[in-house]
Formats: structure tokens, C-alpha cells, sequence
DNA sequence: ATGGTAGCGCTGCTA
């Protein structure tokens, strides 16, 4: 059995929880990145994840952001936010990681920037840079490496639904590309790219004006895997079926095989 | 079509 990996923007783990629960049932994922609980860690649902048997980890805030990882393989070594803490960005708590059977684990819910020339969009750029370093500082590249999540840049053309009306907005700028591309660099590859070429294969699409329905989307949900990870990758699908039905996310959940055994924890 | 929907939580912010 190959180690599944999965990661969910869930937009609201409160207001998801049942459709993840019957998710988790369906899909049988070894490892869960969630994003945008939008909840505080005492209000975490840890028994529910519990009962399907996942052991689970929380970081969150309250009203906006949170990430968690939930993991049938052990969750060892939990560590919220960033190794260099200088300006304590992790007020918003956008990265929790985790070691799970053998493999560390990030998910991460980078800042959106809301607009191109913006305080936030220098901030989304500067944590992108940050969470560089902080893979620099904490990982080997060279060993079994993930990061999961919400990244908020859609890495080419392909991954937008008219590269041309998104011009000059967030998610596909040459900075933003070249932030997300300054992370691969370091040693980490598109996990989904290495089994799907195609354009307008999307993970998000806006709630509004039946973006989902138009095909208008973005592809801004990634799992980053590091080469000897890459290397043994067999399967990678965004489960679109995931965004029907009553009261879906915005996001889709990415899904990630690795034909590695799970190291006891 | 510079509109539109969802979540939180109670007013407007974030996405």
C-alpha cells in the first residue's frame, strides 16, 4: 500500500467537518493537511479525527487562517509556525509541521495578497521567503520532504483559467512565480505535475458568479515533495467531485500517492 | 457585467 497524501483548504473546518469526515472515509488518505479552519485551537474537533483514527494536530487562532494535520501513520515532532520567529508572523497561523511515518510534513496556508502593489502582497512575498528558509533551516531536501497547502500562486499559465484577464492580479505574477519557484528550487517538485500536464486542471474556484461551473478556476493547491518522494510518486488527482454538493468548499482536495513504506513512529 | 457568494458573527472583513 503506497502512503497517501492529502491536502484540503477547507474554508471553515467547522462548517466542513461532516463533508471531511465523509471524505476521509471515501478517499482513505494516510496524511491530511487542512487550511483556513478558521477556528482556535480549543474549539478543534480532535475526538472526531480521533474515531476515524487519525491522530491530529491544530494550529489556529480563531476567526481567520488555521492549519492542521491529521495522520494515521504517527504525528511526531509537531512544530507551529516558523523557525525564526523574529517578527512572530505566526499571529495568523499559516504553518503547522509534523513527522509522520517517516516523512516530514508541512501544511501551509500562504497569505493571499489581495492586491498586486499592496502591504499584503509584499507581506504574501516575504513569507513565501520565509517558509524557504525555514525549510532550509529544518529539512534535508535530500530526505523524505512534503509541503502541502494553500500556496495562493497558481505556478503557470496552465493553472489559470485565462492567463490573459489574470494578468496584472495576484496568484500570477512573475514574483510570485518566481517566490514559489525559489521553493522547488531548494529541492521540492510539483507532485501533481509529475503525472498531469493538461491546462485548466483547477483546485479552487471563487464562490461567486458560478466560477465552478464556468471552469473558472485556479490550480493554487499543491504538495511540494522532495526528490527521493517525487521519485516513487504514483498518483496525483484533484477530486473535483469534492467541490459538488451541498455547501462544498471553495477548494478542491489534492490527493498524492508515494510508494513508500510508513516508518513506525 | 468592477458583479457576484461564503464564513464568521453581528459589523464589516477576508477571500
Amino acid at each position: 500500500m503506497p502512503l497517501r497524501i492529502a491536502t484540503w483548504n477547507v474554508n471553515s473546518l467547522k462548517a466542513r467537518l461532516e463533508k471531511l469526515e465523509g471524505w476521509l472515509a471515501y478517499a482513505q488518505p494516510d496524511v491530511v493537511c487542512l487550511q483556513e479552519t478558521k477556528m482556535a485551537d480549543a474549539a478543534f474537533p480532535a475526538m472526531a479525527f480521533t474515531a476515524l483514527g487519525y491522530e491530529a494536530a491544530h494550529h489556529g487562532n480563531g476567526r481567520w487562517n488555521g492549519v492542521a494535520i491529521l495522520s494515521r501513520v504517527g504525528l511526531d515532532d509537531v512544530v507551529a509556525g516558523f523557525s525564526h520567529a523574529e517578527e512572530d508572523p505566526e499571529v495568523e497561523s499559516r504553518l503547522l509541521s509534523a513527522t509522520c511515518g517517516g516523512v516530514r510534513v508541512s501544511s501551509v496556508y500562504v497569505p493571499n495578497g489581495r492586491q498586486v502593489g499592496t502591504e499584503h502582497f509584499e507581506a504574501k512575498l516575504r513569507w513565501l521567503d520565509d517558509l524557504r528558509r525555514h525549510l532550509a533551516d529544518t529539512c534535508d531536501p535530500e530526505g523524505k520532504v512534503v509541503v502541502c497547502g494553500d500556496f495562493n500562486v497558481a505556478p503557470d499559465d496552465r493553472d489559470v483559467w485565462d492567463p490573459r484577464k489574470a494578468n496584472g492580479g495576484t496568484h500570477v505574477t512573475v514574483e510570485e512565480r518566481a517566490a514559489l519557484a525559489a521553493l522547488e528550487a531548494w529541492g521540492l517538485q510539483d507532485a501533481f505535475r509529475l503525472h498531469h500536464q493538461g491546462d485548466r486542471l483547477f483546485s479552487w474556484w471563487d464562490y461567486r458568479a458560478g466560477d465552478f461551473h464556468k471552469h473558472k478556476g485556479m490550480r493554487i493547491d499543491l504538495v511540494l515533495a522532495s526528490r527521493p518522494l517525487a521519485e516513487v510518486c504514483t498518483f496525483a488527482l484533484i477530486d473535483r467531485q469534492a467541490r459538488k454538493g451541498k455547501s462544498p468548499s471553495d477548494h478542491a482536495p489534492l490527493v498524492v500517492d508515494f510508494a513508500i513504506e510508513p516508518e513506525p513512529s
